[in-house]
RNA sequence: GCGCCCGUAGCUCAACGGAUAGAGCGUCAGACUACGGAUCUGCAGGUUGGGGGUUCGAAUCCCUCCGGGCGCACCA
């Protein structure tokens, strides 16, 4: 783990240098990075080292064994070649030149291969809780980003049906990124792609058509590319309530606004759908309007004088294949038309003179074959392709009563998002899609997720929160109030109470890396964590009634976990509840 | 056939190239006469799919084989 990760990456927004926080944890290992490159630069001589030699980036984390130390360095171990001794050693002379009593490290020793581990004093820990009271609902907030512009784009359905697990794995997982970006301090917007047009949608104008004549008692089958979900049924019925002059109005006027209804309703269906997973859009962007304003044709121009499109077939090609894609493509089809693709290079296009320094899209599987196209092209037209990052989401595969819940858009047999929603609800829905890595195959058991036991992780997390506001309800209603401002956080030396408030620290470094690794889960097993060392010390130490010292400290303790509870939540949409 | 992703405890999954690979669930054995038992404590469970290689060090990087998922349209 590294506070530093920012640089870590080679992407475009890692190169400017980080704001330095505050942040006691972050703090203390800055200065011990500090220290050990002062240490090297002083031993230079004795360690054989050229002056121009650079010295190696090391890391300096959290041991994942305790009694290795707060911090632990593999500096020696990266050393060995160009210094030519052994890393024990090289840690040897190093040590020498450190001096830990103006680190607040009580201890540096020698382990295993050669890693270099610092002890902290243990009262470093009194700065944690003080620290989280005092941010609140900020603690943890970074100024990492540096305000640049990020955009996240996804799900980006088309509006031809309603959305399903897939796209719900998408919402969860893009919103969750944005969020986490957000809060460390890029200014982050949300963004849905909206494919109003093109062949998709000529069958939706001609399934709405369909749908409308047989509501108007005619046999006119759904066209066998078209949309045959029922819903359309009723959207369809909605229009000819409302537009009852159907059969009179001339058939191409009477499409345009079939589409239109249809295309309003669905939209405006997947806006309700999504607000209620917890999920809202800055930008709903129309592919349409790229076509209207000329953009498509003038981003075609621009490849073309660039060189890289040419004529075969009647058609328009893009030299995909010379930028690393599998092959060339279509962007203009024989008949004149535009591909999808050729739109979505425009696209990204206007995301970049938009001024985004980084653009996020979230897609599933099933279209990892178009990175390296959709990367090329913009290499193309001579942008940096790595400003880009395709964040690729294995498929999810429903379970129900421990089988696996085929599904088909085809016969309009899929678990929708709405019915998820009402099913298991919005929180246990958010934790189970974020709670796995983006490229693991998500296996999401309904009735575990439906389950309000101790087998429901969710639950665990918004116990603790529960709990804890219950302390805080029982100390209202109980006469004696200890002063929490008045805690002495020195007084919390139980193992259980060290433990938590340990992890607590580590709350601002888990968002960063969370964030910048565009990586939810980490806050879910994060907050999972914190949750189990609460329930640990709640259930081995009493809160109130524990006496004048100690009550004030441990409320303090539960204050701050609730904080940190509830951020971590509020990161992954999901709610944090007082009582449950 | 080619390309991308995955393979870790019985199950679902973690682990910035670091030290003795960790959680939850399940199994088994236990725990408060006060703050919510949707909790806690403990036991057992592993040749990280197989085999090579790079490295001081590999679950992680490279090669190869096996198994699974997904792509490879003038669809989006």
């Amino acid at each position: 783990m590294d506070w530093t990760s920012a640089e870590r990456k080679p992407r475009p927004v890692s190169r400017s240098r980080r704001s330095m926080m505050s942040y006691l944890l972050a703090g203390l290992r800055a200065g011990i990075e500090r220290a050990l490159r002062g240490a090297v630069e002083a031993a230079r001589p004795e360690l054989g080292l050229n002056p121009d030699t650079v010295i190696p980036s090391f890391t300096v984390e959290v041991p994942r064994e305790k009694n290795f130390g707060d911090f632990a360095t593999n500096l020696a171990l990266l050393l060995t070649k160009p210094a030519r001794r052994s890393p024990r050693q090289i840690a040897d002379i190093l040590i020498n030149h450190l001096k830990p009593e103006e680190l607040q490290v009580q201890e540096v020793s020698i382990a295993g291969p050669g890693f270099i581990n610092f002890h902290l004093h243990p009262d470093w820990l009194h700065g944690v809780l003080p620290e989280i009271e005092e941010g609140g609902e900020d603690y943890g907030r970074s100024k990492l980003g540096g305000g640049r512009k990020v955009q996240v784009e996804f799900v980006s359905a088309n509006p031809t049906g309603l959305l399903h697990m897939g796209n719900a794995r998408g919402a969860a997982l893009g919103d969750s990124i944005a969020a986490l970006l957000s809060f460390v301090g890029f200014d982050v917007t949300r963004e849905f792609y909206v494919n109003d047009t093109g062949h998709q949608i000529e069958n939706l104008a001609l399934s709405m058509e369909a749908r409308c004549l047989q509501a108007l008692g005619l046999d006119c089958p759904v066209p066998e590319n078209g949309y045959h979900g029922e819903d359309l049924i009723d959207t369809a019925a909605r229009f000819l309530d409302r537009y009852s002059l159907f059969m009179d109005a001339d058939p191409r006027e009477r499409r345009r606004a079939l589409l239109r209804f249809a295309l309003d309703e669905k939209l405006e269906a997947m806006r309700t759908t999504l607000e209620s997973f917890g999920v809202r859009y800055d930008v709903w962007f129309s592919e349409q309007s790229l076509h209207d304003r000329g953009a498509v044709r003038e981003t075609l121009e621009r490849l073309r004088q660039r060189g890289h499109l040419y004529e075969k077939d009647g058609a328009l090609w893009f030299r995909a294949a010379a930028f690393g894609a599998a092959k060339d493509e279509v962007l203009v089809r024989a008949n004149g038309v535009p591909t999808y693709f050729a739109a979505d290079i425009a696209y990204h296009k206007d995301k970049f003179d938009r001024g985004f320094e980084w653009v996020i899209n979230i897609w599933g599987a099933d279209h990892h074959g178009h990175v390296a196209r959709m990367k090329g092209s913009l290499a193309a037209l001579g942008y940096d392709p790595d400003f880009l990052e395709v964040v690729i989401m294995q498929l999810v595969r429903l379970y129900r009563d421990g089988e696996i819940v085929r599904m088909s858009k085809r016969t309009g047999q899929y678990v929708t998002l709405d019915e998820l929603l009402e099913d298991v609800g919005r929180d246990a829905a958010r934790y189970f899609f974020v709670t796995r890595g983006a490229d693991s195959h998500l296996d999401f058991d309904l009735d575990l997720a439906k389950s309000r036991t101790n087998e429901n992780p969710v639950y665990y997390i918004q116990y603790a929160h529960a709990r804890i506001s219950s302390v805080f309800r029982q100390r209202a209603e109980r006469g004696s109030k200890p002063r929490i401002e008045e805690a002495d956080v020195s007084a919390l030396s139980e193992e259980a109470e060290r433990a938590l408030v340990r992890r607590l620290a580590d709350f601002p470094e888990e968002v960063a890396l969370a964030a910048f690794d565009l990586a939810p889960h980490r806050i879910a097993h994060y907050a999972h964590d914190v949750a189990g060392l609460f329930h640990s010390f709640y259930n081995a130490h009493r809160i109130l009634g524990a006496g004048d010292e100690l009550e004030p400290a441990r409320l303090l303790l539960a204050k701050c976990t609730r904080t940190v509870l509830r951020s971590a939540m509020s990161l992954l949409g999901v709610s944090a509840p007082e009582r449950m």
